[in-house]
RNA sequence: AGGGCUAUCGCCAAGCGGUAAGGCACAGCACUUUGACUGCUGCAUUCGCUGGUUCGAAUCCAGCUAGCCCUGCCA
């Protein structure tokens, strides 16, 4: 096909302008790198990701991770895994693996520099010793409350700290003693001296080391003193020898003070703070409260329940990790506030299937179809192609018999205009096998539908070449004797945003049919053997992934990652 | 008289003084052994508002308006 390029084209692709940038416009932070790199302000382009370890990732920060990793790999550069754990209080060890191992699937790959903020403690208490012996910081003696009183309002200044005039000595002498263990809990805390009027609250001297008597889950009992977030960050950048420290949009105005830090520490090659819009995603929840509340009250079955979007829950669902950078790549960078629509999300995940994986049939919601003109007994295995948009896929030998089961949806008794699928004198195609031409249908007592029959015409058998006549629908089936029967979990989104987020109360209002557990699916025999997260398009229904939690060899569980798009549906019936 | 940031189609998002990219969503047509996919078509005379500068403004200036963030010894 590169033989059609006409002369314009080719001339066009000859442009050297935009060589090796397949994007055509590039996002505010790689902006300020082009010209970091342009002005000669670095050499080089290092990024971290550094999440503190105190819950679960979510699809949030694997914006974050995978933008940090993308920079670094698109400049040739370098990505750290750093965890901020400065406060024992918060963090766990438990998280540190589970962080772990979602960045590891996501694929941002830290290589051998994995780093821990708690490991420069050493390097952070020297830092404010400097600081000490510049005169800008100080051993204060108030209260969490007082303190609080005397930094102002954010319309009001300052009052000085009464601490604030002690001398190098004295509070070498009390940081010395903080460090010791000689004063509990909140008792002392070390301030860095700036500027109590400054209308940047962050600015009027802001703690940068506080008591704490905890064990930490990576220092152990070594420290009892340990320096803040606005004090430890810029520390740990620097050390690190990261350029460009990307971060969320509430530490604008922290941005001052981590300048500050770098300054008065005289690093050499100081790192540029760069924040961006964090990503909301329409119809989920993410905030751990209402998380923590929904496990507690079963309404989920854990942090990776697959409607959830923590990245264990989304790995659960069936999302793969190229998914997920395709849809951080599609929402771009920004500093406005948004909430990307869940369609571009699953958009994604379709785009990224499709060709990717097996197309086979699964009836979901089975009703009998008898085809009373086809041998009593008889089963033929027919050939079906696992994916015609891949042949590389190969094929597969699917069961046909007298007895099928199709879905209960594809068969109306008095069908709607436009209705393509099984009602009485109506032919449509059986996917992979023949056509068949319905003669009506069976009811229990109540006017339940339990059998649908047919005929079937022997010479439409697929792959014969068949052209005589079309017919308008095509369905899936499975063959009655050799199926294999299996649940299928049905998802929707958790939170309805038509409906509204919130509820009058405050509490999530929550989509009641968020799950749909189908316990009597049948499914093709090729579906056997298939392991978790083994995933599969069914037919004209949407893709699953065999579920890693509850799914067993001879009780497969499948969770639907996204249904198929469609322009038809049934119409509502009174 | 607090400070910082943001405002371009239903949702994201380019644009950086020369006359509104792209994607998702949506709609229509064609094709179809998935009502899928694919292909084609349509979808902002207008860039939060009002003025100003300019031959020319989404882009520059001024003033408004709206939203988000900041008063942890959290990150």
């Amino acid at each position: 096909m590169s033989e059609n390029l006409n002369e314009k084209e080719k001339v066009l692709n000859a442009q050297p302008e935009n060589e090796g940038a397949e994007k055509v416009s590039r996002n505010f932070i790689e902006q300020i790198i082009d010209k970091d790199l342009a002005e000669g302000v670095y050499d080089t382009v290092h990024t971290r990701f550094p999440p503190e370890p105190n819950g679960y990732l979510h699809i949030g920060h694997a914006k974050s991770i995978l933008l940090n990793y993308g920079l670094a790999q698109e400049y040739g550069g370098k990505f750290n895994m750093r965890f901020d754990d400065t406060n024992p209080t918060k963090e766990k060890t438990e998280f540190v693996e589970s962080i772990k191992e979602d960045i590891k699937w996501l694929g941002a790959d830290w290589e051998d520099r994995l780093f821990f903020a708690s490991d420069y403690f050493g390097q952070m208490y020297e830092g404010a010793v400097k600081l000490i012996k510049k005169g800008k910081a100080y051993v204060s003696d108030l209260s969490a409350e007082e303190i609080r009183e005397y930094r102002g309002t954010l319309t009001e200044p300052g009052r000085d700290d009464p601490s604030c005039g002690r001398s190098v000595e004295e509070n070498l002498r009390l940081f010395q003693e903080m460090k010791d263990g000689k004063y509990a809990d909140g008792e002392k805390v070390l301030r860095a001296r700036i500027d109590m009027a400054s209308p940047n609250i962050n600015m009027r001297d802001p703690v940068i080391y506080r008591v704490a008597h905890m064990t930490h889950h990576n220092t152990g009992d070594a420290w009892c003193i340990y320096p803040m977030y606005d004090f430890a960050h810029p520390i740990e950048d620097a050390i690190e020898g990261i350029t460009h420290s990307i971060c969320t949009l509430e530490f604008e105005d922290h941005r001052p003070l981590y300048d500050w830090v770098v300054r008065e520490l005289e690093y050499p090659h100081p790192p540029k703070q760069i924040e961006f819009a964090k990503m909301y995603l329409t119809n989920v929840v993410t905030g751990k409260r209402y998380i923590k509340k929904m496990v507690e009250e079963g309404i989920v079955d854990g942090w990776d329940d697959p409607r959830l979007v923590s990245i264990a829950a989304l790995r659960r669902r069936g999302f793969t990790p190229e998914s997920i950078k395709m849809f951080v790549d599609l929402c771009g960078v920004s500093k406005s506030n948004s909430s990307v629509d869940y369609a571009m999300l699953e958009y994604c995940i379709r785009e990224d299937l499709k060709t990717k994986k097996p197309r086979m049939m699964a009836v979901l919601d089975p009703v009998k179809l008898i085809i009373d003109n086809y041998p009593e007994g008889q089963v033929e295995w027919l050939d079906a192609p696992n994916n015609l948009e891949n042949e590389a896929l190969g094929s597969r030998k699917v069961p046909f018999g007298r007895e099928l089961y199709i879905e209960r949806e594809d068969f109306m008794e008095v069908p709607p205009k436009k209705y393509f699928r099984l009602f009485p004198g109506n032919e449509v195609r059986l996917m992979n096998a023949y056509f068949v031409t319905c003669t009506g249908c069976v009811k229990d007592e109540n006017g339940n539908i339990t059998e649908v029959h047919c005929t079937y015409d022997p010479q439409t058998k697929s792959g014969s070449g068949f052209n005589a006549r079309k017919v308008k629908g095509t369905i899936h089936w499975v063959c009655a004797s050799e199926m294999i029967s299996a649940e299928v979990r049905l998802y929707e989104n958790i939170i309805d945003e038509e409906k509204g987020v919130y509820n009058e109360d405050g509490s999530l209002n929550l989509n009641p049919n968020s799950l749909t557990v189908l316990k009597n699916c049948c499914l093709e025999p090729a579906f056997a053997g298939a392991k978790p997260y083994d995933s599969f398009q069914f037919v004209r229904q949407g893709f699953f992934c065999v579920d890693a939690k509850d799914s067993r060899p001879d009780k497969l569980v499948f969770n639907r990652i996204v249904s198929l798009k469609s322009s038809y549906s049934l119409p509502k019936q009174a």
